[in-house]
RNA sequence: GCGCCAUUGGUGAAGUGGUUAACACGCUGGUUUGUGGCACCAGUAUGCAAGAGUUCGAUCCUCUUAUGACGCC
């Protein structure tokens, strides 16, 4: 079945909702975050472990999948959820991301048929065009596909941006027209920078397109600024009807999140509380904490105070911080845990902010204790 | 006891008679937003075993002492 977004409350303060996604595996509430597991796993974390941190959508890739071990091969296994034994939802990235990423002359490589590229396994030189990568998805049978979009920083020139926008919207089209997985849901991107004229024209023009869902797309990378990751919120929101989902893509930091919430989306997806783990940090509601910190080296208290994960029931930061500091692998399990755990309660406790009209509040006591970055320990 | 060689930071070490003693590891901070790259950035010896001397100037030359390795008695 085609996922259905069942919106059963707006906080009366902001545009924050909160609802239900109907998918083949189940009824998932909103806001939510979905670790991303790339390459078929949320690196280090057994299914077990995510659903114990609650998790619901997970995210795969469809480049990474695609290169490795290849479409076919995960269809002959039975698709991405018996390959990878996950019941639970899965949406596949298009790629895009991806393949931006890796076209060396942007002006040359991306063209109107697809983007050519060198894979970074091998550099054999390659082609992604939005069929192929509807295709595969298909394949893959994931429970959401992503349109294959261009996805280009908000610092591009508004030039660049709006022939990326109309080719986005093209190329939309294009793998719409081969989606033929009839369990398979099938999201729009929105693109446009920070632009509000962009942002409108692409959201107007995709959704007319009638998708499954919608997403933002072209907030979380190249290091641009917050406000223009809102702007790119605000602007393309209004767009989107009511009833569909609205993902926001790449995001983020606890604050990106909430900040997201408030201007109405309902999923996002980070690398980030898997990459810092393996980085030896990790989130917590002072802020952000670096276990290669020395003052962690005899600290017998939890990551966090009162959490509820795994890893904060079993171990203390001396533990992990020895971990990390010895390059051992269960630290940035353990971590991971934590940080996605982290994210996932900030969603529900979203949830049930908005389902008392009090997202605004809760933002404001969040920041209270999160934004002080230069006194972000609790060893005070 | 005699001879010979050595002694540079937390570690392994490079190096030069002349402004801020290389590099690596470690350590201390920081960064990371649809994960090619699992890393990147920054800081980290007021001192070259100790003392004296030569010199305009010594970690680098000379002497004494200490410690250590090797050889001989």
């Amino acid at each position: 079945m085609k996922i259905k977004y069942e919106l059963l409350k707006q906080d009366k303060n902001c545009k924050a909702r909160y609802g239900k996604i109907h998918t083949n595996y189940g009824i998932y509430e909103t806001p939510m975050f979905m670790p991303v597991g790339t390459r078929a796993t949320v690196k280090s974390l057994t299914k077990e472990e995510l659903i114990q941190a609650g998790s619901g959508i997970i995210l795969a890739n469809t480049y990474h999948l695609w290169l490795r071990p290849g479409e076919d091969v995960i269809a002959k296994c039975g698709g991405l959820h018996k390959f990878m034994n996950y019941d639970r939802p899965i949406l596949t990235d298009s790629g895009g991301f991806q393949v931006f990423s890796l076209a060396k002359n942007k002006e040359k490589d991306i063209t109107e048929e697809g983007v050519i590229f060198k894979s970074h396994i091998d550099g054999k030189k390659l082609l992604l065009t939005p069929e192929k990568s509807i295709e595969i998805q298909n394949k893959l049978d994931s429970d959401i596909a992503m349109s294959f979009d261009e996805c280009p920083p908000a610092s591009a020139s508004y030039e660049y941006l709006k022939n990326s926008v109309e080719r986005t919207l093209r190329w939309a089209k294009r793998g719409k027209m081969v989606h033929s997985n009839e369990r398979q849901s099938l999201f729009g991107i929105i693109q446009g920078g920070a632009y509000e004229d962009l942002r409108k024209l692409s959201a107007i023009e995709t959704v007319k397109m009638d998708f499954d869902g919608y997403s933002i797309g072209g907030v979380a990378n190249d290091g641009e600024s917050k406000e223009d990751m809102y702007k790119a919120i605000d602007y393309s929101i209004p767009y989107i009807p009511e009833d569909k989902v609205r993902y926001l893509m790449g995001v983020g930091e606890p604050i990106d999140i909430i900040e997201g919430v408030i201007r109405g989306i309902d999923i996002f997806d980070c690398v980030l509380p898997t990459r810092i783990a393996r980085h030896g940090q990790a989130f917590t509601r002072k802020g952000k904490i670096n276990f290669h910190n020395a003052r962690f080296k005899e600290d017998l208290t939890p990551v966090e105070e009162g959490c509820d994960c795994y890893t904060c029931k079993n171990y203390s930061k001396a533990y992990i911080r020895h971990l990390i500091t010895t390059d051992e692998m269960l630290g940035g399990r353990l971590l991971s845990i934590h940080n996605i755990r982290f994210l996932i309660r900030l969603t529900e406790e979203l949830r049930e902010a908005i389902k008392e009209d009090r997202v605004l509040q809760y933002k404001n006591e969040f920041l209270k204790n999160y934004n002080n970055k230069n006194s972000v320990g609790d060893n005070s």
